[in-house]
DNA sequence: CCCGTTCTAAAACGGACGTTCCATACATCG
DNA sequence: CGATGTATGGAACGTCCGTTTTAGAACGGG
């Protein structure tokens, strides 16, 4: 029941039991998506991963800010994954982006509305005070936003429209999720997909810039 | 230096120190508002309110949770004002959105990114545990999409389409206003302003609905 | 003038927090 | 077979948490 070999040195196992280092880093990713820095005690981390907080410390000596740092990265390239799976997915990026919003509507139900943007709720509870937590964050959005700007320039959108645009999303996919989260009704996210499909198909079309 | 005048039923008296309850909702609004609601304190707000924690709980016997629960409406109740206050002030839809986008960026820069949303980091922080809080965050949302509704059907938009715009333009600011802060940078929010604009530009000449 | 209500003041409590510390187990290497 | 370095188990520390409690001050009505 121990752990498994050691020397594993990423611990990638893709889920039988992958190692104690990943399952702690798990347990702080959900766990702080869901109740966010403070709301999250180490012990609590350290029960929910199944291991003690000796492993703890031995494999984050930085405490619980370097923790939540790798939490929040954590999350990040989990969204990033399936941001790119769903993209890749879809015909167009306006479909693309209603699928995305179709996926997050989903999530949000399946997990009683507990289960918002992974690094939202960690982030803005530690917004001016740990500055590795936010930068962490920060790029996390950034990374996301390039993703979706990339599918937007295929899509032959220009560069400098695709770069707004991509962080219109971004924020609107967020910012959907948070209402949809706090209202716990999936509304929100749907309404939100289809006006950003509407804004999407005007720009392919070329559409009116900004100045009424 | 005591407080004022007893028996000042709603101690409405502007700014002139505003009597002891007031000052307690304004201290837990202002703290929850940048900390979350794990990450301030009961004694935080009362030293920051000038008030002893016999004095909040006086007013609070509901203790912390009753007290997140006004701060969550009072931070309603002065968004909506400002929001208003803007609205009135502009002359079409767009360019009202517009000048709030603006508005909230310059708050932000302002305050040095630690005034975000009133009522977002309080909300996600406690969101499946604490069900006033959330309720009393959701209404706040739904009272802001209601202003934005009426504003948008004033402008001769149909009424379901008023409200379908009215939720996207909510969210957007939500998410807008949130990743600016996290990203110390004002862009997402000029971004969204103007892209929010060209999505109700459309909508008031009739354009395309959301099928491409 | 005194009583009751309203409000303020601060001490005290049990518990949880993040962190430190050390003793132990185990695989690997010389 | 020691010896070594990595990993685990868990007790212990000091601090701060939300809350309760008890006492006192400032007013209003009888």
């Amino acid at each position: 029941m121990k752990t498994r070999t050691r020397h594993d040195p990423a611990g990638q196992d893709q889920d039988a039991t992958p190692g104690t280092r990943e399952r702690i880093v798990r347990a702080a990713s959900v766990l702080m998506q869901r109740q966010g820095y403070d709301g999250t005690g180490i012990k609590q981390i350290s029960q929910e991963a199944g291991a003690t907080l000796g492993s703890v410390y031995h494999f984050f000596p930085g405490g619980k800010q370097e923790l939540a740092v790798a939490a929040v990265r954590r999350g990040d390239e989990e969204f990033a994954g399936i941001l790119r799976e769903i993209l890749d997915g879809e015909p167009g990026p306006a479909e693309a982006v209603v699928a995305v919003t179709r996926s997050l509507a989903e999530g949000l139900r399946a997990s009683d509305w507990l289960d918002g943007c992974p690094v939202t709720a960690t982030a803005l509870g530690t917004a001016g005070r740990l500055p590795d937590i936010q930068r962490a964050a920060s790029s996390a959005f950034a990374g996301w936003e390039g993703i979706v700007a990339e599918m937007l320039r295929a899509a032959g959108i220009a560069e400098e429209e695709a770069a707004d645009l991509a962080g219109m999303v971004v924020c609107t996919l967020e910012g959907a999720e948070l209402s949809a989260q706090v209202s716990r009704d999936e509304r929100p996210l749907l309404v939100a997909g289809e006006q950003l499909a509407r804004l999407i198909a005007l720009s392919l079309r070329g559409g009116l810039p900004a100045g009424s």
